[in-house]
DNA sequence: GTCACTATGTGCGGTATCGCACATATCCCA
DNA sequence: TGGGATATGTGCGATACCGCACATAGTGAC
């Protein structure tokens, strides 16, 4: 599996690809993006552990970025995932300084940093940005809170289903590479489970993959297997947040109704 | 089971005993109070249908209210809970207006109720405050997060032990009354598993019970009994929230270390 | 082209939880 | 004081998922 992007790729990356970046007001634009920072992720990357102090925060632009809780017994599960739609950071103007969650790249591509303390400095006196941030918060929350639930009622095959979905909406194109290993890391089952799963998927047409290359072929039933949760995720990230890219990914989600 | 609360209790709660409440700085407890309204809450009163406009907030003084998503097959799973610690409706300051999760009252009690535009011109006007009620979202969120993944790796066993202190942090006394079909909704699990955890802990002497009312007896082993999610969650909910009255009932969880 | 490594496939016994059915206990109220 | 409603106890087969062991198949490095 190759991690490198070709350096090409990288000059073609701009701020406003994010999209927080690109909603915000033309003066916050002005004094935020000199002190961005380009950055190249590699898959399995972590951002931040749990409890570390937040000293940048990350827009990314087409890699896909999951806060994942891990336990004791080092048992974990991905709790939301962030893309080109989101920032990775929260805690930086929320006022906690840090979460108890890791960050970890779960596909390679690019991203922005900026220095925390300009973040919050503009939170605290835009109140426009502040919107902007806030309302994406709430978004995530909905994300989490969906997720909770999904863990505890739905099937792995139709979580598996939500997941793929979920980074297909976060990347360009009908290819998401990861392993098996990794999914089931972040959907906290078994590996051998997403085989399984996986393999279901492919034999009804729906995904074809190998070796930690799955391609996407007939989304529409994509979300007809999936449980209702990516569809009520997705519907409140594009209330929260109206200039969503997803909207144009949307397929038969369009047509669910309201819970 | 008797919900009525007795007349004369009313007159007995405080605003301030509501600690996001009681943390205000002055003037705007000055400008807030006024407004504020005594609630008296049976079990079961929903105060919020998922995706309801959120025209009041609720500050809970002596009760306790789930925040709970329910799915189009009517199962449903509480993601978390409010009590005298915290605020509902955070929709209200977020931006959002709405979330996607109802509101119940676990427990009956007392809430002082507020105009959500109040709340919301505070919000934007004193970054104290602000401050106070983003600090709670936060630690909202880590509760969140724990959750999901408490339902995912933990038995009933020990999510029942957890629901058991989160109530006990947010009531006076031992007392928990609260049916075992409730419990059960809230966790997201069979009426009868709930039954047979319960059973063992009484078995064991933790704790009594009898047609909704729990007494907890030893709550040390309790919190021995109990998955690492409950002291995870309280932790970080300390950490946000300085003046958090839960300090005073640590009991075993001031030793165990970060994660 | 070969080799080592990593990713995926498959089988099997174990178990937590479910769904259902029904028995029993406790409480409230007429 | 009894009767109906509600809460809890118990048993049983079904099943989704786990943990483990090991087989197979791509893939990149040399």
């Amino acid at each position: 599996m190759s991690n490198k992007l070709p350096q090409a790729v990288t000059s073609l990356v701009k701020p406003t690809d994010n999209e927080l970046l690109a909603a915000f007001p033309g003066e916050v634009q002005g004094r935020l993006f000199p002190h961005l920072e380009l950055c190249t992720l590699e898959m399995g990357k972590v951002l931040y552990e749990a409890g570390d102090a937040m000293r940048y925060v990350y827009f990314p632009t087409d890699c896909i970025i999951a806060l994942v809780y891990e336990m004791e017994d080092g048992a974990s599960a991905e709790i939301s995932v962030v893309g080109l739609e989101g920032i990775l950071g929260i805690a930086a103007f929320m006022g906690g300084e840090s979460t108890s969650s890791r960050a970890i790249a779960l596909h390679a591509g690019h991203c922005f940093r900026l220095p925390a303390q300009r973040l919050q400095h503009e939170f605290n006196n835009d109140s426009s940005a502040r919107m902007i941030l806030l309302r994406y918060t709430q978004s995530l929350i909905a994300q989490m809170g969906q997720t909770a639930v999904c863990n505890r009622h739905h099937t792995i095959d139709q979580q598996l289903c939500r997941w793929l979905l979920l980074s297909l909406d976060r990347l360009p194109g009908d290819k998401i590479s990861m392993t098996q290993e990794l999914i089931a890391n972040m959907l906290g089952v078994r590996r051998e489970s997403v085989t399984e799963a996986a393999g279901k998927l492919q034999h009804r047409g729906v995904i074809r993959y190998q070796r930690g290359r799955i391609t996407v072929i007939d989304r529409p039933q994509l979300e007809e297997l999936c449980c209702e949760c990516y569809a009520v995720v997705k519907k409140e990230s594009i209330r929260l947040n109206p200039n969503n890219s997803m909207q144009k990914k949307l397929g038969y989600v369009q047509n669910i109704t309201t819970i």
